[in-house]
DNA sequence: GACCGCAATCTTGCATGCAATTTTCTCCAA
DNA sequence: TTGGAGAAAATTGCATGCAAGATTGCGGTC
């Protein structure tokens, strides 16, 4: 639901962006799928036109491949792609981390300790979903309190991008205690101001979030 | 010269999307301007489609507004805009900086060093033109340094918005021997493996920048 | 039996035309 | 003179048709 259906000012071409985005990221559209336009337009009830200019709107996201005139698969993403962008998702999280150390209001601050406490009893719970839910709102906090729009949009792509990804983390063993001490580092240095500390506890915590994501890779491709 | 022009798999929609870009960035298309589909594709020598198709890919570039059944606007940059994206340009570059302190080979270290002691005749003889084109060499040099194509994109992707507003910044009475000065503590630190030295240099760097900028604009719109 | 060349088919790229909405101009009234 | 309502003009959004290039399958030859 990233796109109000009652903004009525927008076109289908941009409809047709956020739907296929949402296929692809929830699996619908696994990668390698040929984007072909008359099945595009069929399926979605229009002509190609408007599919066409949300495939070039997605070519920049880096979610799609698109090869002139041999047309658009969904992107593969390469064990070295996923470290590449996990990198990039961790510094980026750090240095919005930073931002929020040296520049959250009041509010924000306390916002962002009452989130942060609330999720206790989802661990204590074992609520993974809950927690799922409840981590993105934390990190969602911590871009907004960048207040950087420039990087918290970035850091929100990159997001969306590995979201099938970073779902599986928490089904690794004992992954919920952990990620709530990480979390309870970073959230700490950046009540306190702190900014080298919590840019080092979230490049931390990110990379925790990666190898965690390839331990139940690795298990479950073992499986 | 973004794109070669001998690259034959183009489409007529990416090579629009760069001249309109480039016009844009070189003050041919001031901001404000309308993007009126019927006259880019007179000037351009092509139908509506391209056009269309080349804005739906310079939309999500921030480099001009789209509003739905009202056109397109090369985008004004507000001096509140300017210091977000001189702000994030900075982080992203500081990032950068410490993953070539941490991560460079060694050819690419001896390349960083001998390019930026090159310099050193720009800055004596007070070549402006030079050093701001030897600047560029410098920093897309640390971007490729990072080994991380997807920062090193968003790093490019800001610069390139941000140009028409850097390259003023070396009219400032002594800032050529201060900027070199500033690489001076960026490459010593990298070459020496020191990350977070190289952020702190880097983000003092770019600051920096930014004053002078807006010491140039100041003076300017005083004159 | 394998490889190379050619043609048929399919897919994308681009142009044009029509529909819908926004903008602007005009005219009338207060 | 100014404000507003309505219509005309202009501009964007979308659909369709045609052309160019790519892929695939087939036949011939070595």
């Amino acid at each position: 639901m990233r796109d109000t259906p009652s903004a009525g000012s927008m076109t289908r071409a941009d409809i047709l962006a956020g739907e296929i985005a949402d296929s692809i990221i929830d699996g619908t559209l696994p990668p390698g799928s040929r984007l072909d336009e008359h099945m595009l337009a069929e399926r979605y009830g229009t002509s190609r036109t408007p599919v066409r200019e949300a495939i070039r709107q997605l070519k920049t996201t880096g979610l799609i491949d698109v090869r002139p005139r041999r047309g658009a698969v969904v992107a593969e993403v390469t064990s070295r792609d996923l470290e590449t962008l996990f990198v990039a998702m961790a510094e980026i999280e750090a240095t919005c981390a930073r931002l929020c150390a040296l520049g959250m209001n009041p509010v924000e601050r306390r916002r962002l300790q009452a989130l942060h406490q609330s999720t206790r009893d989802l661990v204590e719970a074992g609520d993974q979903t809950a927690y799922a839910a409840a981590n993105i709102s934390l990190h969602l906090q911590i871009y907004a309190g960048a207040h950087n729009p420039v990087l918290s949009d970035f850091a929100a792509g990159l997001r969306r991008r590995l979201a099938p990804f970073r779902n599986a983390q928490f089904r690794a063993p004992g992954r919920l205690p952990l990620s709530f001490a990480e979390h309870d580092v970073i959230v700490e240095a950046i009540l306190a101001g702190n900014a080298a500390a919590a840019h080092a506890a979230m490049l931390h915590h990110v990379s925790l979030v990666e190898d965690a994501f390839e331990q139940v890779a690795r298990s479950s491709s073992a499986a």
